[in-house]
DNA sequence: TTTTGAGTTGTTCGA
DNA sequence: GTCGAACAACTCAAA
């Protein structure tokens, strides 16, 4: 039995408990070294991504030295460094939690093969689902592309308790180098904004725990209806821990398996949300073009049009379709954007400006601090009707109807919107100070007339779907 | 192989 | 104001 030092390269696992990598690596008595590499497909994160990714690293890092390990920060690319790490320390393994998204494979299996060959026990272990996509299989052993079947056989597969966080670990005698954290400048990108931004952030492990139970104890009896309402506190906003890691999906699960046999209204609803989330998974691990290519055949003609005008006035939450616009500046102010907010601001892109899904994917990607590369690839592609679920063509959000449904009393719009408020709240005056000033936006300026009359942009994007097979 | 039932999230119109 | 129908046709998964 090998008594050489284990590197344990973390990437979006940021935790401590509920972790098989770390529980089995510290299982193993062996000295550890936990690194966090800065490769190149990590720097080509989105700006609010990347920031917020800073602060999990900071987490995590001090996380690991309660219980003995130090984290080891290297930039460069991720089989460059873990090579290097492997001769200074004299490692004999390196182990990961595994990713699922095109990029992170492709990087992860070089890297796997090129250790191996020389010797190296490279090895990856679950960690990010509940259950590996591949396992999920229709009963004549295929893939699920529609989700309540997904669902179905999903929600009754055994999930494994949670690991134990480790209470210690052996550590080496002498560290490998690191980098300081703030040499990365991780937060470069955000300009202005992570100022603003870092107000409504929750960072680590422990904080993510406490807002689930936080969840658990409050909102999740009322979500079936609650959690539609973007104005109300009513959803976990636990995605902004999970793209992390920060907290354990199995941990989640069973958490919310508990609340249902103790008879909360809510729990299946929110079971089901993260049903949502493995199906988005196991969509993006069976089909990996779907981050960048019409996942529907017959979609590379439709006329989506471009980045436009009229797609800049949507990125700078300036439409004159308060929802929508608000649905933006919620996601410059907080870096996350309510669920039912999303739906809206994305039909409004895709349909009313008949813009292609990947103008809003990318602008997303770069402005939300809960990216979630499975989650946003199938959420973008649903809304534009490329993407799974046979839905009708004709199913196009009005934001003004959406808003008196969802929105009644105007908390959410008071919230975020500045312009006819006498006294804004700090989140509304909030969105001016986070956007880049090249922007020239300034609370007091009168709220823009709409790019599109609602009605029109309705009708052209019904007419472009139904003619998309004639 | 063929058949069958079902499919996240909507809107509008007219009774 | 409320409610049901219409908006089309196709794909998926299982029987």
């Amino acid at each position: 039995m090998s008594d050489a030092p284990l590197i344990l390269w973390f990437r979006r696992d940021l935790r401590l408990g509920d972790h098989p990598m770390l529980a089995a690596a510290v299982a193993t008595g062996r000295p550890l070294v936990p690194v966090f590499i800065l490769d190149p497909e990590t720097e080509a994160i989105g700006a609010a991504a990347k920031w917020r990714l800073g602060l999990s690293v900071a987490a995590q890092a001090a996380a690991l030295a309660k219980i003995g390990l130090r984290l080891t920060l290297r930039r460069g690319p991720a089989l460059e460094v873990l090579q290097a790490l492997v001769a200074e320390t004299e490692a004999d393994g390196v182990w990961w939690s595994r990713l699922y998204d095109p990029q992170a494979v492709a990087r992860d299996t070089g890297v796997k093969a090129a250790l191996k060959a020389v010797g190296v026990d490279a090895r990856s272990f679950a960690g990010h689902l509940t259950q590996e996509p591949w396992t999920v299989q229709t009963l004549q052993g295929g893939f699920y592309r529609v989700f309540t079947p997904f669902w179905k056989t999903m929600r009754d597969m055994a999930v494994s308790a949670p690991d134990p966080a480790p209470t210690r670990a052996r550590g080496m005698e002498v560290w490998p180098t690191s980098e300081p954290l703030q040499a990365w400048n991780l937060g470069a990108a955000m300009h202005r904004g992570a100022a603003v931004v870092a107000r409504h952030q929750t960072v680590g492990e422990d904080a993510a725990r406490a807002r689930l139970a936080a969840f658990l104890d409050g909102p999740l009896d009322q979500y079936g209806t609650t959690r539609d309402l973007p104005g109300v506190a009513g959803t976990s906003r636990l995605s902004e821990n999970l793209t992390y890691g920060e907290i354990g999906i199995r941990e989640v699960w069973h958490a919310a398996l508990r609340a249902r046999d103790e008879g909360s209204a809510g729990a299946e609803g929110f079971l089901r949300e993260l049903g949502w989330r493995a199906f988005s998974y196991h969509l993006i691990h069976h089909t990996p073009t779907i981050s960048n290519q019409n996942w529907r055949e017959g979609w590379d003609d439709f006329p989506w049009r471009g980045d436009t005008p009229d797609a800049e006035r949507w990125r700078r939450g300036m439409t004159g379709e308060p929802f929508v616009d608000v649905a933006m500046r919620e996601m410059y102010v907080t870096g996350t954007m309510h669920n039912r907010a999303r739906m809206i601001a994305a039909s409004y892109l895709t349909k009313h400006l008949m813009t292609h899904w990947r103008v809003g994917l990318d602008w997303f990607a770069d402005c939300l601090t809960d990216w979630d590369p499975a989650a946003n690839a199938m959420g973008w592609q649903w809304v534009a009707g490329c993407g799974p679920d046979a839905a009708p063509y004709f199913r196009v959000f009005n934001p003004a109807g959406q808003a008196d449904r969802f929105d009644p009393d105007q908390h959410y719009r008071r919230r975020f919107l500045a312009e006819g408020q006498a006294n804004p709240g700090p989140d509304a005056v909030g969105f001016f100070d986070a956007v880049p000033r090249s922007w020239g936006l300034r609370p007091g300026q009168p709220y823009p007339a709409p790019v599109i009359d609602l009605a029109d942009g309705r009708q052209r994007a019904l007419f472009a779907y139904a003619a998309r097979k004639a």
